[in-house]
DNA sequence: CTAAGTGCAAAAATTTTGCAAACTA
DNA sequence: TAGTTTGCAAAATTTTTGCACTTAG
């Protein structure tokens, strides 16, 4: 929805940071973050690459791993749930919260919102004395095709 | 403290795992298993692979793959945090499960266990195909010391 | 113009695999 | 004994680096 602003973010985002570096703000690192933004989920390096290459040939490899770096100290992006082999990573945005439910098999990675957690865990904090600012649950089980493949 | 039930709790439990999938409790899956529980925090396979040759040589690299693989797929490890390019385990203990309050400020924990909040988390999960396996819960706050202090 | 960034391919680092020998049940 | 597991080293994967060439500022 607001697909417009959420870009315009990013790109300022990013090149301030890069400027405030005293670097570069090039094609390359701006198209291999175009296509990370433009992905949904927890896109990993190896799907990333792949949507790079085939939407701007002659960006190489290590171009793409340069910029997620980048991406990740810049704040705009970090690096998520691992066991599949590669670096996984998910754009940051503070606005939209979610939590997490990883299949322990196959990687796969389901984002979800529960207001009634989210409430629960209030309660918990303030019982405790604290006041909470920010939190982070993250499920791990079995998918049901992994179930299914179990037997 | 209760550190003998916890080591025959371990023992116990992979055992039985290894027996139902019809495999064989050798030494060499008892001591990388014992050596990992043996860790405090949550080592990379680098450092308990050098544990591991350290008290036991002759014991090769790839056993201590296969049996952390062996540790998580019976729910006795998971793997977690990443970004230095080794896989991380960290030992679960189900029967002492936990939750983590921790004040961003003056970095005191606090450990709870919410049964309301687990009960949600596990139909979450349901409603999502899944089976949970485990999870993990982290709030950020402000304790109530900081908070007095704040202002 | 100068310093920073890029692409390529080679190197490094991490994890998996094949197989004969050793071992568990 | 039959079938699993091991250790080793080789293979496969994933990530980083070196370097000549380009490009942003």
């Amino acid at each position: 929805m607001a697909d417009v602003k959420a870009t315009a973010r990013w790109k300022r985002r990013l090149t301030e940071y890069i400027r405030a570096a005293g670097g570069h703000v090039t094609a390359p690192r701006m198209r291999v973050a175009e296509v990370f933004f433009s992905m949904a989920g927890h896109p990993g390096i190896e799907e990333l690459a792949t949507e790079v290459h085939k939407r701007h040939k002659g960006i190489g490899n290590a171009t793409v791993y340069r910029t997620m770096r980048l991406l990740c100290d810049s704040g705009l992006a970090v690096m998520r749930e691992f066991g599949d082999g590669f670096a996984r990573y998910e754009a940051r945005n503070p606005e939209a919260h979610h939590d997490h439910i990883i299949c322990t098999h196959c990687g796969k990675i389901i984002e979800f919102g529960e207001d009634a957690i989210e409430e629960l865990q209030e309660n918990v904090t303030r019982r405790h004395g604290f006041l909470m600012k920010s939190h982070r649950l993250e499920i791990y089980g079995l998918c049901g095709e992994c179930l299914k493949a179990e037997r």
